[in-house]
DNA sequence: AATTGGACCAACCGCCGCCAA
DNA sequence: ATTGGCGGCGGTTGGTCCAAT
C-alpha cells in the first residue's frame, strides 16, 4: 500500500485559484505567518490541500516576488548556475532574489534551452553539441571559468517580512 | 473569420529526505 | 532501529493565449 494522501481529496478544490481563495490565503499568512501547511487550509477556510496552498503562496502570492521578464544578467546567471548545478532549480532560485524555482524551471524549458540549442550548445552538458561527452570535466572547468560566482551554497533563515 | 499549432505558465503528481514518535 | 507524516523538490500536464495559415 502506498502512503496515504496528504489531504482529503474528495473535499478539496483543484485547478486555478480564484481571487477569493488568494485573498483568504494571503490574509491568513499575513496574520499567522507560514506555519503548518497541512493544517493551514482548514484554519484559513480553504478547500485546498496544504501542498496546493504552499505552492500558490511560494510561486505566486509571496510579496517579495519580482515577476516580469528576466533580465539579461539573470539569463546569464541561470545558464552559469545550471552548468554548475544541473536541474537543481531550488538552489538556482536561491541565487536569484524574487524568482521561484518553478518560474526558473519554466523559463529554462521554454526560453534558455532553445537558445542554447540554437547556439549549438547542449543544454544538459553546456558543451558544443558535437562533444557530448566529458560532462563531469565541464563542471570543473566552468567552476574555474566563473570565479565571480559565490558557490558557497548555504541555507538562510526565511526572510522576516514582518508579515504585516 | 475560422482553424490550428506552438509557446507559455500555473498547478498537480509522485518521489525523496528529514525528523519525531 | 523503525516507521509514518510532512515539507520540499523536480518532472510533467493541461489550459490559455496568440500568431500563422
Amino acid at each position: 500500500m502506498g502512503r496515504s494522501p496528504c489531504c482529503e481529496k474528495a473535499h478539496t478544490n483543484k485547478g486555478a485559484w480564484t481571487k477569493e481563495e488568494d485573498d483568504r490565503l494571503v490574509a491568513y499568512i499575513r496574520a499567522h505567518g507560514e506555519g503548518c501547511w497541512r493544517s493551514l487550509p482548514k484554519a484559513a477556510g480553504l478547500l485546498r490541500c496544504g501542498k496546493s496552498c504552499r505552492l500558490r503562496w511560494i510561486n505566486y502570492l509571496r510579496p517579495d516576488l519580482k515577476r516580469g521578464n528576466f533580465s539579461q544578467q539573470e539569463d546569464e546567471l541561470i545558464i552559469k548556475l545550471h552548468s554548475l548545478l544541473g536541474n537543481k532549480w531550488s538552489l538556482i532560485a536561491g541565487r536569484l532574489p524574487g524568482r521561484t524555482d518553478n518560474e526558473i524551471k519554466n523559463y529554462w524549458n521554454t526560453h534558455i534551452r532553445r537558445k542554447l540549442v540554437s547556439r549549438g550548445i547542449d543544454p544538459t552538458t553546456h558543451r558544443p553539441m558535437n562533444e557530448a561527452s566529458a560532462s563531469q570535466q565541464s563542471k570543473e572547468e566552468s567552476r574555474e571559468k566563473c570565479p565571480d560566482l559565490n558557490l558557497d551554497l548555504r541555507i538562510n533563515p526565511p526572510l522576516q517580512n514582518g508579515h504585516e
